[in-house]
RNA sequence: GCCGCGGUGGCGGAAUUGGUAGACGCGCACGACUCAAAAUCGUGUUCCUUACGGAGUGAGAGUUCGAUUCUCUCCCGCGGCACCA
């Protein structure tokens, strides 16, 4: 009889002996390569819950085995350091937020060692590391030289407690996605990124990608490419115009009054016209003040105001229709401006019922009416014809705006540029890189960026002239260090550059990318964003980061809920390591559920997990000679089923076949000792621990992850016996053993042999049969 | 409102180029072991029915010899977007 089964002893003996070793190194010199890659983690002072490690379990498990089927692979861990937690704890405690993250960092670091996750700890990069940022900063340069970072005027979201700007992903409901404050509409200077010249590509490319639809249909809505046409109408007895976008030029007809955004600069324009002007004003000075909030709390009951006084011409058939300005009409999307077609549009529709404007059908949902010479012409050509009429061209319109990347906050990368009053803006000289973030700050936010006050920072030469100058005292979003991470680990300690071709094409891109599905349209994108940029200047030869995309699903706690502190509800890993195992809690993790869904924490369930456990254990006692014919079939089975399972991410069916084969093996209670080492290999990604004691307890005296993957013979996955169902009428009624490659007349005289069948068939007339090779056979009974 | 995903025992879930629904695990019941309990092992466990048999994968229809799987209508839950012209 083998010992007890002690995990605690087993577990602390192995992860020391391979961390001695140095067992994850990547490195198998002619193999081929691949590069497993986890969403790497901000490392908050609060440790890990059970539901963080749950994709960095899949990964490792689909490391391990891309490792002992030969592999050469690239599975790498690092911190995304950065970001408002950090610095709002500082301005709590006045604790710095180098501190908060050595310190998080260490205990994320035990936590994830305690289960055993195969990473090359010697590419670990931190991200507020100057000597990462170094590079974050390089890539700002290449965007700005190329033409792809830029500042201007604009209207920002700002949000009055964390008193920074934030990106429209970053805004949640209308209120900030940290903190869950109030967001409004502020005008300033900002640095931003242009996301859009690759709006098309981005849509595009997708379809190359085996990633999961729903993040490939997510992220082209957010982009929401539309096509349509630019229609120009004439403002009456004068030089302007208004341009206008629309999907639907074939309603121009029907187009009986036009629309103008609030901040349309139009409007100020036309004052001179506008008899109503103080009205106009008053309107105009309301909407534009409104919060996003207040706009949504006024709910779809749209408010505007005619612009009294001016007209437009509806180039189509030279009617004369009245201008508003309402604020349904959003100034960022389009020209700004609508035509308004109240037949076959819902919201002009109701603002034209509010306001007693003519509508007019144009269309009987097929052909047009009303159209004048276009009568009777389908709607999809009509798109073309009518825009060509009135002089308009096709166009594509984004509802992707570019991505804002400055905020007025510390703890992040400083934007390397510095302001001359002679030069202007001029580019921090790469070779003066990186520009580091100064200690001498107040962290307490006052709407610019802590920056400013250092002493250390904000003051400096000009690069060019040499004369007084200052630094741009704003930071990197967080998201812009995430947005290239990946290329760096492939090459963590150059010094030269952000990583060398070499590294870069021996690894990239990224065969399997695990993560959360929060990240959709935020983190994956701007990844996808930067990579074509790359491309574009020439440093890469691939246009996508990430050829296979997976998303683990959340933990819930127990009571249903989300595992939060607030409920206290969360289950700590070091907790179920200790009690149940390392291993344990791993295979736990993955029998749960299908990897994507989000299920409940169940602590009696994973005494269900441990129980397999101990009886893989008991499976040494077990050892003789030979397995019996049964046995070895199944364990073919079991081989080719977890190969193609964790292929495909089914962690958790292909736990269950390892709990079938077990449970044969103690119902036989005899296994060959081979067989038995075959199991432990395939089971060995799932729980390294275990079978590794196993393993040498067997006589081995190298690491089970050092062996190799064992095969499965295709004739030895079935005994060439099989038992299928025999159907009366397409009801299941009796089983019957047969060979595998037994005829239809063989099975249906076996049939006519069977007991329970010779009543069933007596005096009745057989109609049809059908027979599904090895599956079951349907005899089809006269009435 | 639009887009997407899902709905299977007491519970987590398995099974889809249409082919024995409920694998595996939890829970529960009974039995073995034990003075006893725990642990472990064994047997059973979709529902109704003593049985024969019948019903059954959110509801209803359809296609088919045969539907959890395909089609249509509807209901419910989840996620994303949301006055985007």
């Amino acid at each position: 009889m083998s010992k007890e089964y002690n995990h605690r002893d087993i577990e602390k003996k192995w992860q020391e002996t391979w961390d001695k070793n140095n067992a994850y190194a990547t490195g198998n010199k002619g193999a081929e390569k691949r590069y497993v890659l986890d969403m790497f983690p901000y490392p908050s002072g609060q440790g890990l819950h059970v539901g963080h490690p749950k994709g960095y379990i899949a990964t490792d498990i689909y490391s391990r085995f891309l490792r002992i089927k030969g592999y050469d692979v690239l599975h790498p861990m690092g911190w995304d350091s950065f970001g408002l937690p950090a610095e709002n704890y500082a301005i709590k405690t006045k604790i710095h937020p180098k501190e908060t993250i050595r310190k998080a960092k260490i205990q994320y670091k035990d936590q994830i060692k305690s289960l055993s996750l195969s990473y090359d700890w010697d590419r670990e990069i931190t991200t507020s590391d100057p000597e990462y940022y170094r590079w974050t900063q390089w890539l700002f340069l290449e965007l700005y030289k190329n033409g792809l970072a830029y500042k201007k005027e604009a209207k920002v979201n700002w949000c009055e407690s964390c008193k920074t700007v934030l990106a429209n992903e970053q805004v949640v409901d209308n209120a900030c996605d940290r903190c869950k404050g109030e967001v409004i509409q502020k005008s300033q200077e900002q640095w931003f990124f242009k996301i859009t010249e690759f709006a098309d590509d981005l849509i595009k490319d997708l379809k190359e990608l085996d990633w999961p639809e729903s993040t490939k249909i997510n992220q082209e809505n957010w982009i929401g490419k539309s096509e349509g046409a630019e229609l120009t109408f004439k403002v009456k007895d004068s030089n302007d115009v208004i341009k206008v976008f629309t999907t639907r030029p074939d309603t121009l007809f029907g187009a009986t009054y036009m629309v103008l955004a609030p901040e349309h600069e139009l409007i100020e324009k036309l004052k001179p016209s506008i008899r109503n002007w103080s009205f106009v004003e008053k309107y105009v000075k309301k909407a534009i003040s409104k919060t996003e909030l207040e706009r949504l709390s006024d709910g779809k009951d749209k408010t505007g105001m005619v612009l009294d006084g001016v007209m437009a011409i509806n180039p189509a058939n030279n009617e004369e229709i009245p201008i508003f300005v309402a604020d349904y009409v959003l100034s960022g999307y389009g020209t700004g401006a609508i035509m308004a077609v109240p037949a076959h549009d819902d919201r002009d529709r109701e603002f034209a019922e509010k306001y007693d404007l003519p509508i007019i059908e144009v269309n009987d949902g097929e052909k047009l009416v009303s159209s004048g010479e276009f009568d009777g012409v389908a709607i999809e050509e009509a798109k073309k014809s009518i825009t060509e009429k009135v002089g308009g061209i096709m166009k594509t319109t984004y509802r992707l705006r570019d991505w804002s990347v400055g905020r007025q906050r510390y703890w992040g990368a400083p934007i390397p540029i510095i302001y001359c009053d002679k030069c202007g803006e001029v580019p921090v000289p790469v070779s003066d890189l990186p520009v580091t973030l100064p200690d001498d700050v107040d962290f307490v936010p006052t709407g610019e960026s802590p920056l400013k006050d250092s002493k250390t920072f904000h003051s400096v030469k000009c690069p060019k002239c040499d004369s007084d100058a200052e630094r741009e005292s704003d930071t990197l979003d967080t998201f812009v260090c995430s947005s290239w991470y990946f290329f760096r680990f492939t090459d963590p300690t150059n010094f030269e550059e952000f990583a060398s071709k070499k590294a870069i094409n021996d690894w990239m891109p990224v065969d399997m990318y695990v993560g959360g599905a929060e990240h959709t349209v935020l983190h994956l994108m701007y990844s996808r964003f930067i990579t074509k940029a790359l491309k574009r200047f020439g440093y890469i030869d691939f246009k996508e980061p990430f050829d296979t995309l997976r998303h683990q699903g959340m933990i819930i706690a127990e009571d249903g809920r989300k595992m939060s502190k607030s409920f206290n509800n969360i289950v700590n890993p070091d907790d179920v390591i200790d009690t149940y195992g390392s291993d344990t809690m791993r295979l736990y993790e993955m029998f749960m559920g299908p990897f994507k869904d989000s299920i409940s924490w169940s602590t009696s369930n994973i005494l269900g997990v441990r129980r397999f456990i101990e009886k893989v254990w008991r499976l040494q006692d077990y050892v003789t000679d030979s397995s019996s014919k049964e046995l070895e079939i199944l364990l073919h089975q079991t081989i080719k089923k977890t190969e193609e399972d964790i292929k495909t991410f089914k962690f958790n069916t292909a736990i269950s076949s390892f709990m079938v084969f077990a449970n044969k093996v103690e119902e036989e209670k005899k296994i060959s000792k081979d067989d038995l080492k075959s199991f432990l290999k395939i089971l060995s990604p799932f729980a390294p621990h275990i079978t590794e004691e196993m393993w040498f307890a067997l006589g081995e005296t190298t690491s089970i992850s050092k062996s190799d993957w064992p095969k499965y013979s295709e004739d030895k996955l079935s005994s060439g016996k099989v038992v299928i169902a025999i159907q009366i009428n397409g009801k299941a009624r009796e089983e019957i053993e047969i060979n595998e490659d037994e005829n239809q007349d063989s099975v249906i005289e076996k049939v006519k042999e069977t007991d329970s069948m010779k009543k069933r068939l007596e005096g009745r007339e057989i109609k049809k049969v059908i027979y599904v090779k090895g599956k079951i056979i349907n005899i089809v009974l006269g009435s």
